[in-house]
DNA sequence: GTGAAAGCGCTAACAG
DNA sequence: CTGTTAGCGCTTTCAC
């Protein structure tokens, strides 16, 4: 069943099928709704692939990961898919594994015209290679844009939700607020440690390097922070962690040693991940609206694919601290 | 760059272009050969849009999902995408939500020609329904296949696994082992709590029903199961969990009654997803081969991508028994 | 071994 | 408002 097979059966052409299909006001309505009955009786679906041939898009777009081992992303890949899935758009994801060769072969898509626009979450370029893709290309930044680059992107204000934290902590008297930041992310990182220090620094606490400290995303690296925290002659009484799987070692460390979390130290954990509610004691953290993420994602890459030389921009989108048993009782 | 520019830089047809990419016998190596350089040297990738076209293939599958929510799905979704992309097929994942019309609606995307197969990991349709569409399309059930149904598909062996994990029990002298099943995946629910019941049968112990729980697979259901167990006047000293969410969720209610998990009570989940790591104490859990169930449900649906007549198959993939500190020390 | 040409299903320019 | 037609890039007869 073809475009040709609904035309006969209307006693029409080709054309004013297509026209009815690409909603053309030019087509009168009793011929519309003729062409519309046939349609819906036939059930017919116009061939994707023919269409793409002719206008030369695959109504594809390439979804770029960093890696899949983090659960934070799945929320995320469910909303860029179905915006994306509304308007006719099919989701690829790779994952670069932060490899500069990786990362390009898989933008030659863009080039090769196999996916018709990228939603990259980790770029290893510099910000006049990304600037100069964006231009060329249909090209978001979720999550982790690239400084001085000219591209949309949708964030979270990562400064401000530490900041906010930090600020939390102190009024409720902490004096030792201590910190867990990564390696790895070095956008989000930077402004998150930036909030943090603000935030002291408003409030007349000094920033002790010693309270910071910076390795990966990894359950141990959370345990082995905290183990290094409670060793000093000063130990903080709260710690803030760039991811919940930090959080988490740092918890079960902080358990080892005999302290209650929550109680004695407070801990807190960023992404609010399904971990967050299924540990002991049950984590707080910083919730970025990781399905939103995802839509806005999609339709600022939306405006691009239709019109690539629409002006760039940054969305920001509300994070929430939510606070669980490992800030608790009071803060 | 299409392959009439490569004809035309090469003094040969499209043709014999098109040949040499489909890797035809039929062409004297010289030509060959001065095509493959002209290809290498314009770094031509030929349109896949134009060859779905002419070969009325999509190139694209479905991977119908039940749902996200269960972090068990992901890695074997990496299986398929690794295996399927080496083939240049692209992957569609779609959601059911258990519900028969969201499934159907999908499922027309194989009549449709949308997509050329699909790997199904949850259906409601009548194994004779299951049937017919796989001798119509490409069709392949991953871990829940339909009973009776004629149809590819790739398992672990569920009555096994729980079989063998009850006799260790029991070799280590537990009498009271109790099963917290679900009211969902039926298929391997009950294959799992057959080899719970004739571990126990086989060993002399009769099987008590209060020692059977059956709801969802959410934390909740977990620590509801525990609370009702340790109730009883003969508690369980080990419980068998049919997913890694109720185990943690039946665990988190034994520490709550002060039980030492590990020690006073043995608990056991299902799949041996990352949270089995996490939590304290770490959980013991039954490891199924995700990537590998992955790939090789791809692999079964490509023998019939290729040729839909070839006869159906089962494959069955090897679980293994993962101890952790739930289970220990000894069992 | 090779080339000319048809045609997959669709959109869009053009003519009316 | 409607129809005719070219052509998107590719594969595959069919003829040589």
């Amino acid at each position: 069943m073809t475009i040709k097979d609904i035309a006969k059966l209307c006693n029409t052409s080709v054309a004013t099928v297509s026209r009815v299909i690409n909603d053309d006001p030019k087509v009168a309505d009793a011929t519309r709704q003729k062409v519309l009955d046939v349609i819906k009786e036939q059930k017919f679906v116009p061939n994707i692939t023919g269409r793409n041939l002719r206008t030369q898009k695959s109504k594809k777009i390439l979804v770029l990961l960093p890696t899949m081992d983090n659960q934070f992303y799945t929320r995320i890949l469910q909303g860029i898919d179905d915006k994306a899935g509304e308007v006719g758009y099919d989701v690829l994801v790779a994952i670069t594994n932060q490899d500069e060769a990786q990362e390009s072969k898989y933008l030659d898509m863009l080039r090769m015209k196999t996916v018709d626009g990228c939603i990259s979450f980790f770029n290893t370029l510099s910000h006049e290679k990304i600037s100069n893709l964006a231009k060329d290309y249909p090209f978001v930044q979720c999550c982790e844009p690239t400084l001085n680059a000219n591209v949309s992107s949708v964030v979270v204000n990562n400064r401000q939700a530490i900041y906010e934290t930090c600020v939390e902590f102190i009024q409720a008297g902490h004096k030792r607020i201590a910190m867990i930041s990564g390696n790895y992310y070095k956008y989000s990182e930077q402004l998150r440690e930036n909030g943090y220090k603000e935030a002291l620094k408003e409030n007349g606490i000094e920033v002790d390097e010693d309270l910071i400290i910076k390795n990966f995303y990894r359950y141990k690296d959370g345990s082995d922070a905290a183990k290094k925290f409670m060793k000093l002659k000063n130990p903080p009484t709260a710690i803030i962690c760039v991811s919940d799987s930090i959080a988490l070692g740092a918890i079960s460390e902080l358990k080892n040693l005999g302290k209650v979390v929550g109680k004695d130290v407070k801990v807190i954990g960023f992404d609010n991940t399904a971990i967050t509610e299924y540990y002991y004691p049950t984590i707080s953290s910083i919730a970025q609206p990781r399905y939103d993420l995802g839509r806005e994602a999609f339709k600022l890459l939306l405006e691009k694919l239709e019109d690539n030389t629409s002006s760039y921009k940054q969305i920001i989108l509300p994070h929430r601290i939510v606070h669980r048993e490992s800030t608790k009782p009071s803060l």
